[in-house]
DNA sequence: GCCTTAATGTGAGCGTGCTCATTTTTCTCT
DNA sequence: AGAGAAAAATGAGCACGCTCACATTAAGGC
């Protein structure tokens, strides 16, 4: 049993590894799902009793990307900065800890992340954004907002960062400035929304 | 000459009430282009020389919804009105005009609108944004703004649409209030930005 | 060591959106 | 009207993501 369970997860870690390299060489829709199963040495079939989809695979790799951006941020979090700026700092890791994932990002994300077509429970890249919309309530909070967040809040935040982030994917800009000017003014908004919400009164 | 261009926009036509009823019945996934072909009356292959792609044939549905819903809107304008206010008649109109291709709007409008992956020109909700960011750019010159808006306001302005226009299609609540909430602060938002933004310098 | 049983791997096959060589229809010119 | 050209319709076929009945392997009891 020892020896299945690792062998298992060795499976899932070549799976990714082989799903890594060809989405980075051939793009999303180069990239067949028989492709990355003969890559990793399995059949079609087993590749999906590791994930049930062709987005799970790259939600994972994303998710993953994002974590360790996460992870390096509480790590050297700065004092004494506005709440624009740590907003601003978690995004930007973030786009910086996908930059070689970008190729492919455009299109997997249109599945993945789209609030549109939520047709069924735990969509793969709903861990994402949990994850991502609870480092944004810690940090709000350190800066004295105290929580929960409103629905309106939350939601507002998640459409301004799917903007900018579709934005930043195909933004081919030196130095992506142009995506800066938009992050900088989608948070600039966000913060005035919280500054401006009503004090929250029922429940 | 005249015979066939009427019979193939008459062809065109069929295709179009075939897939709103397909549409409206079996959902998105439910409904193939072989099935519309064949309640249109035509061959798979006939299809494809009317609509690039499935997608194509709802964004044909959806722009025409909107543009009906535009027209009459210039028809009723009320003078003395908010530029929020106006704003908000228009995104308005266009969600009840749409209220009957709910059903299926939001796994279409998935790779219509989405500003991720697009990947060629002339995708085939870009009319549908175009037409749509012309009757915005003209409510706020009838306010007073001199044009043109800048890029980046043109970007936070769809951002938020395309948000609170996700939000509506899956927005079951009677009276769909969260929608209006949502959408009542995406404006507020948005107009703010346009008070705040630095006089337009370079070039 | 064998037998049973459960877990895992397998690849032919399904239904999809879409293509394209071919056939059929329509138009034009004499 | 009839032949030739241009336009349109056709449906077999492709590649895809994904499924599922079956084959293979591993684990536990005697």
């Amino acid at each position: 049993m020892r020896i299945t369970a690792e062998a298992k997860a060795e499976t899932r870690q070549r799976i990714l590894q082989a799903a890594t390299s060809l989405f980075e060489h051939g793009g999303w829709d180069g990239t067949t799902t028989r492709g990355i199963a003969t890559a990793a040495g399995i059949a079609t079939g087993t590749l999906f009793n590791y994930f049930p989809t062709k987005e799970a695979i790259a939600a994972v790799l994303i998710g993953e990307a994002l974590k360790h951006a996460g992870a390096n941020l509480s790590t050297i979090r700065v004092e004494e900065s506005s709440l624009e700026a740590d907003l601003f700092t978690l995004v930007w890791s973030g786009f910086a800890s996908l930059r070689e994932l970008r190729k492919f990002l455009g299109p997997a994300c249109e599945t993945i992340f789209s609030p549109l077509a939520r047709r069924s429970a735990d969509s793969p890249g709903d861990a994402i954004r949990v994850d991502h919309l609870e480092l944004v309530d810690a940090i709000i909070a350190a800066h004295g907002f105290p929580g929960p967040r409103s629905a309106v809040s939350v939601q507002l935040y998640w459409t301004l960062y799917l903007g900018v982030f579709a934005f930043w994917a195909a933004d081919d800009s030196s130095g992506q400035e142009d995506t800066l000017a938009l992050l900088d003014q989608s948070l600039r908004l966000f913060v005035s929304t919280l500054n401006h919400e009503p004090r929250k009164g029922t429940k």
